[in-house]
DNA sequence: AAATTCTTGCAACTGAGTTGCACTCTGATA
DNA sequence: TATCAGAGTGCAACTCAGTTGCAAGAATTT
């Protein structure tokens, strides 16, 4: 996927003020083609400015309260995080490599198709429907 | 689902030696119905033994590296386990509690069914693939 | 300008998971 | 029988991601 089209429109979300961090981390995650760990994040950023990690921690959980962005579960015991944006990218699935751990994002997979043609349960009647495959990503099977 | 039929039979894959941590560990695993975090096993098993945190975690990898267990990541950054037995537990999906963070089997979702309506893509052909539901259990919705 | 509120950084902390090392147990070998 | 080797375990100390408390700064309101 490329750049996002997703401006900083986006950010006035939640009413929250504009900062200079803010507009860095939120730039760093929407251009992005994979959701990102915040360890990813915090290394990009620190490239060319300074900020501190609890900042970035702090201003991820604002965003996620906001809606701004969506955790998502990569690989047992990490985190990934990616823009909302239901104008550009609608609820899409993701791929997970068992290897690198990354998380790409699928989407052109038809999540409401798949939806519709999985039987309804009881557990997860009337909820969001989350498809993730898994497998070994292409620059993991180049290594190899 | 109900208990396991699994029995310590499996815990031979690896030709490893069957002690009474490892047996515990893998009863404890093996008689849930939902896949467990570390910490929930270890709580569980320290109700009636004694057991240092490291060897739990040390069993853990062992049970993983000779796939008698199973990771599975749950909420973003949760950890768990579930037992790896073809016989009587065939490929699986999830539910994920977005409340709670318990991660049910569903045995009854077709898997195999879903995957040939699935179009193969470029980045997962060949692969496993995941299906993961997210909502509220039954639990979380009765509370509220 | 003073008061209030929000943002940030720093230092210290927490908790999950890991590592190093010593002790113990078991089974094999001399 | 003695002892040797290897595996399993516990304890203490460590690492690392993420959090909390607090104080300094910036911005906004009165």
């Amino acid at each position: 996927m490329k750049k996002r089209s997703c401006n900083h429109e986006l950010l006035k979300k939640g009413g929250i003020e504009l900062t200079a961090h803010r507009k860095r981390v939120f730039d760093v995650i929407a251009e992005s083609s994979k959701a990102l760990t915040p360890k990813v994040i915090f290394n990009q950023i620190r490239q060319n400015d300074a900020m501190d990690k609890v900042t970035l921690y702090r201003i991820l959980d604002l965003f996620v309260s906001k809606k701004i962005v969506r955790r998502i579960a990569g690989q047992p015991g990490q985190i990934h995080y990616e823009i909302v944006c239901e104008a550009h990218r609608p609820l899409h699935s993701h791929f997970v490599c068992r290897k690198c751990g990354d998380v790409e994002c699928l989407e052109d997979l038809p999540v409401k198709e798949l939806k519709a043609k999985i039987k309804p349960h009881k557990r997860w009647q009337d909820n969001e429907i989350e498809i993730k495959l898994e497998g070994i990503c292409f620059e993991c099977k180049k290594e190899n």
